[in-house]
DNA sequence: TTCCAGGTGGCAT
DNA sequence: ATGCCACATGGA
């Protein structure tokens, strides 16, 4: 099996990536890496920090070599963007996303597939993330190949009842309308209006935007994000317009990535709110 | 039993 | 435009 390792990465953290709300195929195992999949292909990720300071370490990559690296893993782990550069700028805002940042300060946007986040984030509404990675693993592993997530057609062609041992519930009909829509139309219909998907409102929308098309300026509002803008940001509990409102003069073209630290913070620290 | 989980569509104001 | 509420499912 092939083994490719990347030297000297900073802000890299596997929990901090893959806990923070973005993707739903990553497992964490007993030694700390993580198996996955994305675009066809698993591997297994372990990364390991070469200091005490732990701002820089070494990730190994099992199942990949250097071209699988080149052409999916780097892209996908967002490695030439400078997050460095982005925090700095960030903590500069306020004092709040600057304690966020240093909670979940290894956290790095995926790039991932931009069906695959279709379907993931329609599955996810209303539901519970053990739940989620269970219908989106059931789904692959039923309808799909490779490990991939059923293709556009395929999901086109099946009646939602054909779904129901997923157990995707209500979700399974929006999955198959929204998948004749691309189907019959092409992506680059919905690409700027995510929302006349079927099963897709202004929240799953902005995910979307943000882990399949690299929008970094969307700013998903989820429960979660909720409970920081009215805890700490003071906002009423559903004034959602005025959180957007916010977070698009707070911080514009870096929102998704603030909310991803935001998110991330809120989750798992201990911060009692 | 009821409530909740990374919400949305449908319908009534 | 805004406010309800049903919607599948399974775990706490």
């Amino acid at each position: 099996m092939s083994i490719y390792s990347v030297k000297g990465l900073k802000d890299f953290n596997l929990d901090h990536i893959f806990d923070c709300g973005q993707c739903f195929r990553w497992e964490k195992q007993e030694d700390g890496s993580y198996i996955g999949q994305a675009f066809g292909r698993q591997v297994r990720m372990s990364f390991d920090y070469e200091n005490e300071s732990l701002d820089c370490g070494n990730l190994t990559i099992y199942g990949s070599d250097r071209n699988d690296f080149e052409k999916i893993w780097k892209s996908y782990l967002d490695l030439d963007t400078d997050y460095g550069k982005i925090k700095k700028e960030l903590e500069k805002k306020d004092k709040i996303i600057g304690e966020a940042i240093k909670y979940g300060s290894g956290i790095r946007i995926l790039k991932q597939d931009l069906w695959e986040t279709i379907v993931s984030f329609i599955i996810s509404q209303n539901n519970n993330i053990p739940r989620i990675k269970a219908g989106i693993n059931k789904l692959a592993e039923v309808f799909g190949e490779d490990g991939n997530v059923p293709t556009v057609e395929k999901l086109a062609s099946l009646e939602p009842e054909q779904l129901e041992p997923i157990r995707l519930g209500y979700r399974a009909k929006y999955l198959v309308q929204a998948a004749r829509q691309i189907s019959e139309d092409g992506f680059d219909r919905y690409y700027d209006s995510l929302t006349e998907l079927y099963g897709v409102g202004p929240k799953v929308a902005n995910c979307i935007a943000l882990f399949g098309q690299h929008k970094m300026n969307s700013f998903p509002i989820d429960v979660w994000v909720k409970r920081v803008m009215n805890r700490l940001y003071g906002f009423a509990e559903n004034d959602m317009k005025g959180m957007a409102k916010f977070a698009e003069e707070r911080f514009g073209e870096l929102g998704g990535i603030a909310q991803q630290y935001l998110f991330y913070y809120v989750r798992w620290s201990d911060l009692d709110i």
